[in-house]
DNA sequence: TTATATGCAAACCCTTTGCAATCCG
DNA sequence: CGGATTGCAAAGGGTTTGCATATAA
């Protein structure tokens, strides 16, 4: 896999753009973090870090890099968008603690191949798909307990 | 089934609420209409009816509805929710065009017990989910060939 | 009567946009 | 230098909330 390195500069002057201070911060901040990062998470961050950096320039940079299929956008349904970087893991969905936050990958073969069967019936020729399971995840259901 | 006649007046005073002209509305609209409406299109529709309602009652009556079961609330990623009645159709997931926004229903009960394998999988205790597969309907890809 | 529900407008939250200033190449 | 990029603040879009008024029971 060449996920260890992808040369962002590189991308991004092949498409002839700049490449700028933020939009490294902004790349390297969703590659080295876990994942599942949202704007306003990443604009702290980099501002902590004593980066330049605006709340307009994050999403900016962030549609950039979904645009080149570097970082994909999650929509968990609370009304922020996530982002999680896309190098060094494949597709998966994702589970959801509906109480602490928690966010976990799935993939299932078989779930991917009864999609493409249930497009097929109705029709549909399928572009992507949105699965996510919620529920408790395994600390939640302890805490139950107490 | 009982979906036929379910008596909203009778679900609202049992809790201890008032039965309204405007929750009677909306309630309707939502049962009579083929699913998937946002708060906007109902909002209009009743104003269209001569119903004197505003966007606030909307959004507080589907409240009550989603918290009695009688609704459910959809975010298919596009920044407003939709909303359905639940009676007379059990279960069931979406198929989103992204052309024309047409949505189909499916249900899938293989799709559904690997969910339940999955959760074990990884101590997860399901509480719902969301699965929902985008692509073009069968007219929009005909569309495509023009 | 009287507390619940409503309408209105303002507030909210996340995200996008306009524009002058900045900076990459 | 010159246009792409930025920061800021304002605007947007959907949804929620505060409050005085209207209304169900």
């Amino acid at each position: 896999m060449n996920s260890a390195r992808i040369d962002l500069r590189a991308i991004i002057k092949q498409e002839g753009l700049r490449y700028t201070t933020q939009r490294e911060a902004v790349w390297r901040e969703l590659q080295s973090s876990d994942n599942h990062r949202d704007a306003e998470s990443i604009y702290f961050t980099l501002r902590g870090r004593s980066i330049n950096i605006s709340r307009a320039t994050v999403y900016r940079t962030i549609e950039i890099l979904v645009k080149y299929n570097l970082v994909r956008k999650l929509d968990l349904g609370d009304g922020r968008s996530r982002f999680e970087c896309k190098l060094g893991s494949g597709h998966h969905d994702h589970l959801i603690c509906t109480k602490c936050g928690r966010i976990d990958e799935f993939v299932n073969d078989d779930v991917e191949e009864l999609q493409k069967s249930i497009a097929a019936e109705n029709n549909y020729v399928l572009s992507n798909h949105i699965h996510q399971l919620f529920g408790l995840c395994e600390n939640c259901q302890n805490e139950e307990d107490k």
